[in-house]
DNA sequence: AAGGTTTTCGCAAAGCTTTGCGGAAATAAA
DNA sequence: TTTATTTCCGCAAAGCTTTGCGAAAACCTT
């Protein structure tokens, strides 16, 4: 046990000198002598010693911990966001403490109350598939602790935001899809709530008008951001009188399950049917056939969120500005047909 | 602006009591009347009262934070250990700090140091695959703060680790791969000082043994943990003469990389030469062919060796217990040949 | 009513750092 | 030698909590 770190105090002791002596010393204040400082420093610098966070903390009213939560910790979509955000807090001196709601509403509440009472000075979030309701974010904002959303967001809350700009992305694809010779576009949505939902599906409809598609409702389809699900989905899609030729997932989870089931009941990709997902996981390429999609500039918007951070807390304000990101569309061979 | 947070003493002051009667009613003191608590709680309650972690930390000396370094946070395969730490953690009333080494023994050096002057009360980590020097974590143990290595480790160290049984692994798959026709079985290792790359080598050659093949060194190749190298590597297997009829990776980029060349030259899975992998990501299944491989369980990893660290903790003193997790080994087509 | 008990609460220190202010010593000026 | 400056450093408070100890008030006893 004993003493793992030494304090100002400890130093201060030693040489037999106050304690503001060898803070100021620490410091460079013109204060203290050149020779008291010199003496100060060698004995900090050999007893290794840093002041306590804690005690800073305490006197700054400050933790410098960012709150961050995610839906989901696992997939690479989110730690490769996270890795945006932890550069650009290190850069500040900040460090993140990372939950996840595991896309539950209730975990998410929680969340957000934990990270409170560890007094980080804001959060860094993305919604859970099931937040419909926000009050638990309406009470940050009132209280003017610093918020910032991506990717998933509350539009009708004034809070700052980097976005990917998911309509334009689905409407490439759509173009794409019917430039490859596809009529019948299917498209596996997730909740409807969800902003992005709703975004991709406006660029979807835009997609097919420019192409002078019809709108078939039945080709699209809502539904939870599990592979369970997306399985279901998919089956349902393929029990159409009417199949559809391309099929794409509004996520990485959503196409990989697609392209599971349609493998399963036997239809060669992309002939039968193309197919392609919104991810930039790299298993796009080892997957069989190499899975076309749009990748998301995920460590940017780690990046891009972490900035919009430090604004509201350098500000003492909400601002309340949105960041859009572009996706690129990168075409693979699940959706070039070779006929 | 303004105080996001109240105190004791905010409480104390509307209350027109002391500081510390008001901190003693909270916790039920016998010395407080039972109306003063009463009254006193109902206050907290209202405002919201949460006490202060900076300062409780500076009290007790304690952080109740865990530093975690891992070699990159981008796999699901370290998030998912990370998940498992984090939930043991916040079981304990403790949070993670997590930082990434990317690899580089420079940047867990750096991390370590980090940690240490956030005051970390200790460290779980993964050692970067560069790591061949170990002064960094003596200083550590010299100074008896709690220190847990899992998966990768130190074996010279009286450190504490859970490991999964690469060795058992190893061999499992070695025989598996003969009893499916096998019999010349290339593998792919990690760097030759890894501990992790040092048992499932012996658990290849006793495979081997067992299964009465000889050992080829021609067969056995270290390299680094990157796609491009792993790439590199199969490419000098598959220029062999006498080449390999199965490959098996020590990690799941490893893995993958080899299906990705292996294709690339047009030979079939399985029948040409047949694959596994170290891996449990869901992609396994999603890639064609599905790939035969060990399934970590890492999400148990991680909560033994959380468990394990608050061991350490508790114990005020160096355990030094090792705990050996057992790996399941999944067939699928990739290794299963059809002829 | 006076002394003794019990009940109920406040003071102050410790944990660590920063910083305004005041004070002592040393130097310069008169 | 005395006064005025300058140089160098320490006191103390603030930020928040816990807790040993002491003290005031209320109660009871005789």
């Amino acid at each position: 046990m004993g003493k793992r770190h030494i304090s100002l105090k400890d130093l201060a002791h030693e040489l037999g000198v106050s304690i503001s002596t060898v803070s100021r010393a620490l410091k460079n204040h013109p204060d203290i002598s050149p020779e008291m400082t010199k003496k100060i420093k060698a004995l900090a610098e050999e007893r290794n010693y840093t002041p306590n966070p804690l005690a800073m903390g305490l006197l700054r009213q400050q933790t410098k911990m960012i709150g961050v939560i995610v839906p989901d910790i696992n997939t690479h979509f989110y730690s490769s966001i996270i890795s945006g955000i932890e550069k650009v807090a290190k850069e500040h001196g900040y460090f993140i403490v990372i939950t996840s709601s595991n896309e539950s509403m209730q975990k998410e509440i929680e969340s957000v109350e934990n990270l409170l009472k560890s007094r980080v000075e804001g959060l860094i979030v993305c919604l859970s598939q099931e937040t419909n309701d926000f009050t638990h974010f309406e009470k940050l904002i009132r209280n003017e602790i610093p918020l910032v959303f991506f990717d998933r967001v509350c539009e009708e809350l004034e809070v700052p935001a980097v976005l990917a700009n998911g309509q334009d992305a689905t409407k490439k694809i759509t173009q794409h899809f019917f430039k490859n010779g596809c009529k019948r576009i299917a498209y596996i949505s997730g909740p409807e709530h969800l902003n992005i939902s709703q975004n991709r599906k406006v660029g979807y409809l835009n997609g097919l008008k420019e192409c002078g598609l019809e709108y078939d409702q039945d080709l699209l389809i809502h539904c939870n951001l599990s592979i369970e699900d997306a399985k279901l989905a998919t089956q349902k899609l393929l029990r159409l009188k009417n199949k559809p030729d391309a099929i794409f997932g509004v996520n990485d989870t959503i196409a990989f399950a697609a392209m599971i089931e349609v493998k399963k009941q036997g239809y060669k990709i992309p002939d039968d049917i193309s197919l392609a997902g919104f991810t930039d996981e790299f298993h796009s390429i080892v997957v069989d056939p190499p899975l076309t999609s749009v990748s998301h500039p995920t460590f940017q918007m780690g990046e891009e969120a972490a900035k919009l951070f430090f604004e509201s807390i350098e500000k003492e304000t909400n601002i309340n500005k949105k960041v859009m990101l572009p996706i690129d569309l990168v075409v693979r061979e699940s959706s070039v047909k070779k006929q």
